[in-house]
DNA sequence: TTTTTTATTCTACACTTGTAGAAACACAAC
DNA sequence: GTTGTGTTTCTACAAGTGTAGAATAAAAAA
């Protein structure tokens, strides 16, 4: 089961926060927060889904998250690169370099990590 | 508005066909495929979001894609650097040369392209 | 202790998505 | 010309999503 983009936002907020409270992730929200119960709503089906889980503390819940962001991260980039790369991760990448707009000085600094990647992998 | 999954697959199959009939659309799905009527389905809501167009050949329907496939792709790929790179091109670049696992031959090829890239920057 | 605030659950409802049958049409084949 | 065959539209319906009011409970403030 997936997030919803809803849910998704959410998510965002308890990543950074890692735990928190119904009151601190409405405080995250830009103007006009969502209404307490639809966050709340949110909160259960992300529960159910598996992606949330909470401790009781006190009278109210402290949320937290299950799965890491930067696993979740991975797995949707996988995604499109089997969609769009027929799952060619060099393909990929190659795309990307020449696509986004990368400075030169970004620019180095990521041939300087592929290059320790090299190094790495020797 | 967005494609849906199903919907998503779909116009990966037109975009490689680059303009086709139903017909041809259906062939491209494995078995099982789907039921001539949810292809249907699916084509007048692509072309109600705006993402398919087509051409009256007779008595039916030459299809033909609306977008670009890379620029859909870049799309996407920026929503995911903005979602979870805080928009930075390069801190994601490093998290995916890191994290994906690219062969050692991939990963100089990389190299190559990124060195090419700052030539042409310059 | 009475009132107010806050978190949670229930219920609800419109919209989207996945899926396809029924019906209507227009050709194609016989 | 009657019978298929492929295409499109209509209709439908279950599941998922976005959003939140009503009701409840429980804690905090007065």
């Amino acid at each position: 089961m997936n997030l919803s983009q809803t849910e998704e936002e959410l998510m965002q907020h308890l990543w950074k926060l890692e735990k928190a409270y119904m009151s601190d992730l409405l405080e995250q929200y830009p103007d006009p927060k969502p209404a307490p119960t639809t966050t709340a709503t949110l909160l259960k089906r992300m529960q159910e889904k598996g992606f949330v889980d909470y401790n009781q503390h006190g009278r109210s819940r402290e949320y937290f998250p299950l799965v890491k962001k930067s696993d979740y991260f991975s797995k949707h980039v996988n995604g499109l690169i089997k969609k769009f790369f027929n799952n060619s991760s060099a393909q990929f990448a190659s795309f990307f370099t020449s696509e986004t707009n990368l400075s030169a000085s970004e620019l180095v600094e990521l041939k300087a990590i592929v290059e320790l990647e090299i190094e790495r992998k020797k």
